[in-house]
DNA sequence: ATTTTTTTGTAATATAAATTACAACAATAA
DNA sequence: TTATTGTTGTAATTTATATTACAAAAAAAT
């Protein structure tokens, strides 16, 4: 029976290197801790003996084989491990002196990226993404981007393709001088997408405020811990942003956008083609800038 | 007090947008809920309470509000919101499926991306990747970032995040007719970043052919299809960029992008601690943008 | 087959947690 | 100031949870 009680590293490799001295119904537990982690062993005994179809003692008594002093000592212990995975990246980093890995530097990160895919995956609603599909692909409502400091480039990405796809479509300026302009002549018919994350900026907040006020739908785009926007925005998406980084990432959120890029894309192309044809049309004249033109 | 027992969509959201109910107290229980998400709420009550200086019954208040029917409802939901999570990212598309979720609109894109994120790890060569970060890493040598018409935001994207971390960092501008004076200074110091994908841009090859001549060095990114730079760059990224849509992918660059910052911060992250504290004291002055500072 | 050892569950007990009732306190209005 | 309302904490109560003791069952050894 190792003490592991005080160790702070990993759940899943403590359980497994320990499996082997269980016995079988205990090993259940095991596995059933894997399985559903965390939250199998956030729940109560009586619940753990419910999923694993044990006994409460039994429960107990593997927390016990597996060198916890208490269900509670092994609880807090897990706490303690998914508060790290949860913690701002500032934290992260400080805490956890990383581990110099030299040769595949890449790996680590795309895998956390590959991992916020998913969760983003998760956590929009397919009936928000439709109904926000069919607000913006409305042309007859004008499109205001806003980002903030971090997230300007996303704003202006999305601001690129999007006014290739349709008419209407404006960012607003850096400059807050600028502000009261656009905002005196917003309406009910104008849709704002607004980018939103740590460190939340006020004069982002206070530019929706007054869109709000002026019956303007607002859609927006924050992080998991949700931008004070987001009690006043028509249509909210929280993306995952952790990353083994200092700094948050911003790739579950253009993977959205690009997305709803296609949707719109998708959904009338005929028109969005016509548009683009005239587009490039109208830019030939004015600098030709092609090499190696189309690529097969 | 809404009933929100049942509903399974954002923890976040759902504290958020009743914060206004509840009262200044109460709002110190929520606010340390979302600081301390996940951990705070599966917690006892009394281990909440004390975290939020506050009473468990003040606790208990504030969950009932949030419209829980108990703390243990309250523990339940945050458990599902958590274990979904957690869950493979695979697992939980596969998921998606079987179950009759109309038309999940995210899914192939999103597994599109995962697809190209798997290709960058592959042909990202750690070498390659190793010597651009020591080139970069070097503060001696200035910068500069160039994209074109489709990667204008990525070139942002990056400069926003180098030029946090390093001094010397500067975004060609837009316009051309400043580019001779930027060109007539470059020198074999200086590095090249320079980002372009399909249709490849004649002025960005002349610029880089310009560069070149006068010895710099060039870092370039671009598409599979490689830009015509590619022969004159010193080291190139061809990055997958095939997505279920009419628009390329600028997906898996982000990822490459970002790793390279965080390998950078990473490499002498107490300089550049230094250095974004003294930035902060800077920006203070100018505007005080906080919000929801720390709750104990 | 019988004993011994190990594993597991049942039921009782002790402990800890959630919940409630109520009183003190603070803020606001008359 | 005083009455009124709303907010918060203390202490009692109830509920449920972990833990223990012990016996039944299974497995292994003799």
């Amino acid at each position: 029976m190792a003490d592991n009680s005080n160790q702070s590293s990993n759940m899943g490799i403590l359980i497994r290197s320990n499996l082997d001295q269980l016995t079988s119904k205990e090993r259940i537990v095991a596995r059933t801790l894997l399985n559903q982690y965390p939250t199998a062993g956030l729940c109560t005994i009586a619940a753990l003996a419910e999923i694993a179809n044990v006994s409460g003692p039994t429960v107990l008594r593997t927390i016990k084989k597996l060198g916890f002093k208490s269900y509670g000592n092994f609880q807090t212990m897990l706490r303690k491990e998914l508060q790290l995975g949860f913690e701002a990246p500032l934290d992260r980093v400080n805490k956890s002196e990383t581990s110099p890995n030299t040769d595949a530097p890449f790996v680590p990160y795309a895998e956390a990226c590959l991992q916020n895919i998913g969760l983003a995956n998760m956590s929009v609603n397919s009936n928000e993404f439709n109904a926000v599909i069919s607000l913006i692909a409305n042309e007859n409502r004008p499109v205001f981007l806003l980002g903030g400091r971090f997230t300007d480039s996303l704003a202006r990405y999305f601001y690129f393709h999007l006014h290739i796809i349709r008419p209407h479509v404006h960012i607003v300026p850096q400059q807050r001088e600028t502000w009261p302009e656009v905002i005196y002549d917003l309406g009910v018919k104008d849709i704002i997408i607004v980018f939103d994350v740590r460190r939340y900026q006020r004069d982002v907040l206070l530019f929706c405020e007054q869109a709000k006020k002026r019956g303007s739908h607002i859609i927006l785009f924050t992080d998991q811990w949700l931008s004070p926007i987001a009690t006043i925005a028509d249509h909210i998406f929280p993306m995952p942003t952790a990353v083994p980084s200092q700094w948050d990432s911003a790739v579950s959120t253009l993977v959205l956008l690009e997305c709803i890029v296609a949707k719109l894309n998708e959904r009338n192309h005929k028109s969005i083609n016509a548009r683009i044809k005239k587009l490039e049309a109208l830019r030939q004249p004015l600098h030709s800038d092609l090499i190696g033109k189309e690529v097969p």
